[in-house]
DNA sequence: GCCATTATGCTACTTCTAGTATCGATACCC
DNA sequence: GGGTATCGATACTAGAAGTAGCATAATGGC
């Protein structure tokens, strides 16, 4: 039984999901640019006022729903060489997904100039990763930020000059190249 | 003696100078996102129309600005080692530069949905250095392409995730990484 | 010095999007 | 059925990208 009673009135219903949805099929067909909120509301079957009531603003909402797509990390190996290897096919295989590496690029590249939404992507999305790496590698912050940067930060550029995922081929010179530091 | 010979009519005055120096210090003092075509004008001391006139977009006039601030890479060196290192140091050093790595970075993220805009910094900023390199280290077009999505990319995702550029710890760590794999 | 030529400055405009306000309708739990 | 809080719909504001039209200014050539 939880603390908090669930509140009288016109309960939720599975909105979230589906504006979540909505948003990753948006941005995939239209692009980042042409994915607004408007768009988004329509596509979901929602009105625009009910988006802006449950998330802030649009840089919210794509964060809530990355946070979403992502999901927990699978850290899962028995020892740091095959941890750090699924960390990062996983999360190349989650940049490759129809729309997550699009919306990623897009909310990374608002949050630049706006510390507001800035402090949401890290806190919301980075940090819950952070710490579990910290955890299973047994690194400090510094070196798991890095470690951070540098997977997504080479996603995210081949995904936003080439408008392709990385092939392959180029995520196991990925892989290897951070085994060869970290491993 | 060009073969086009100089038209006539009203020269352009030194204008391109002026309005990168206008861009780069307005980005660095209001960020990517409030730097406004118009307050780049009015800062540049230039009309809004001028600036449509010489560039066909802001992402275009950003592109251009950047190429600038960049210029030729600097790829000194006896051997992949010390060529690598400079290059990934220059690199690291340009992207620090005031308004230039939040330049980067917002031209880079307009860019991921805007396929001419991809089309014009690929060809226009990146081409070049990416030539370079493979003449410079003998390496296939690829395995350039993955260099310049490590060290950019690494570079951009600090800059983006924390507002600041990269201490120079890192920037030493990152050309460890890369040394081990293509020096 | 004058003229043709071309770029610039200026004003106004269109279009699009993020985000907000208001209010009636609706769905849920009790 | 009633109380309550959310949803839908419409309308609105503010701001930025990009465009149009025209008067003006600066240059080289004569």
């Amino acid at each position: 039984m939880p603390v908090t009673a669930r509140p009288p009135g016109r309960p939720r219903a599975g909105i979230d999901a589906t504006v979540f949805a909505a948003t990753l099929t948006t941005v995939a067909e239209l692009g980042y640019a042409n994915a607004t909120v408007d768009r988004i509301a329509a596509a979901a079957g929602v009105a625009k006022t009910t988006v802006y009531r449950r998330w802030p603003s649009k840089g919210a909402l794509i964060t809530a729903c990355l946070v979403d797509a992502f999901g927990p990390a699978p850290l899962t190996g028995t020892d740091r060489a095959e941890i750090l290897a699924a960390a990062i096919r996983w999360a190349a295989g989650k940049v490759a997904d129809p729309g997550v590496g699009a919306a990623f690029a897009g909310v990374f590249t608002d949050a630049v100039n706006d510390p507001e939404l800035r402090g949401i992507l890290a806190t919301q999305l980075q940090d819950p990763y952070r710490v579990a790496l910290q955890e299973a590698l047994d690194e400090p912050e510094n070196r798991v930020l890095f470690f951070i940067d540098v997977v997504i930060g080479t996603l995210i550029h081949r995904m936003g000059m080439t408008g392709e995922p990385m092939v392959a081929a180029d995520v196991d010179a990925l892989v290897d190249m951070v085994l060869r530091v970290l491993g």
